[in-house]
DNA sequence: TCGCATTGACTACATTTGTAATCTCTCATC
DNA sequence: GATGAGAGATTACAAATGTAGTCAATGCGA
């Protein structure tokens, strides 16, 4: 188990760019996020870099440039911090985290449909 | 809908003390939190003081001290918390995190009758 | 009544985070 | 070879946070 590099909200934004295609200049990062009232493209740059100190990222040199790819993992990254919510606000046990989304949040019939597909599969799993 | 008070994981911490029981006294929470390894007496009675001016708690004399009671409640604040995570981390969609803590956190049988009879209540309510 | 112990208020300080600006190096161009 | 533009590196700075220490007021015990 890696260290668990934890990335801050900020970063996180230019992470999600990332995640969607790798690998990318610094330009082309800071055009997907300094759009309309978005960063400065310095922010983006500063953010890149303190990801790539992190070890969030990889950087390989393309010329005059670098290409940034993503080495902490999307799946890993949501799995953290699920995990933490989960632990501090719900105490870790996932049934009261469950029960306020089902009270709390809107589900629609597909959602409700998707969760009872999922329910399956585990039951057919511990078969 | 109030200003939304946000605390940090800290103070948090300190919330849950006094969402247990309240009112209680500076000392009691102290008490709660300071055993083996935890914090300074100091930090808990700062901590109690930030949430005092965000408004998440109340105090009330009580001779040469203070009762502290929450005003932030639990569930609000559970409800802001899984909400800055869907946003933040699953796109704002209930359907990525609920696969998402299908596949990674083991459901106990409990959990999925838990889940089962939560779907079943919203379908009715969908009648 | 006077000083002390206790409690809350205020101050302190390093780190992280959001948000940039400035510095510096290097390659393409004149 | 000199120079300027663009890229990354370094520096900046305020707010929030974790973690305490110091100050000040006040009621209790001697």
């Amino acid at each position: 188990m890696s260290a668990a590099i934890s990335i801050s909200d900020a970063e996180s934004r230019v992470m999600e760019v990332l995640w969607r295609q790798a690998p990318q200049s610094a330009e082309e990062v800071v055009a997907a996020l300094c759009i309309p009232g978005g960063w400065h493209e310095k922010t983006v740059k500063t953010l890149l870099n303190r990801l790539l100190h992190k070890g969030a990222l990889r950087a390989e040199k393309d010329g005059r440039r670098y290409l940034y790819s993503p080495l902490l993992q999307r799946a890993d990254w949501q799995q953290n911090e699920s995990r933490s919510l989960l632990d501090r606000v719900f105490g870790g046990k996932l049934t009261p985290l469950l029960t306020h989304f089902s009270e709390h949040e809107k589900l629609s019939a597909k959602d409700v449909t998707e969760l009872r597909k999922l329910l399956d599969a585990i039951d057919h799993k511990r078969h």
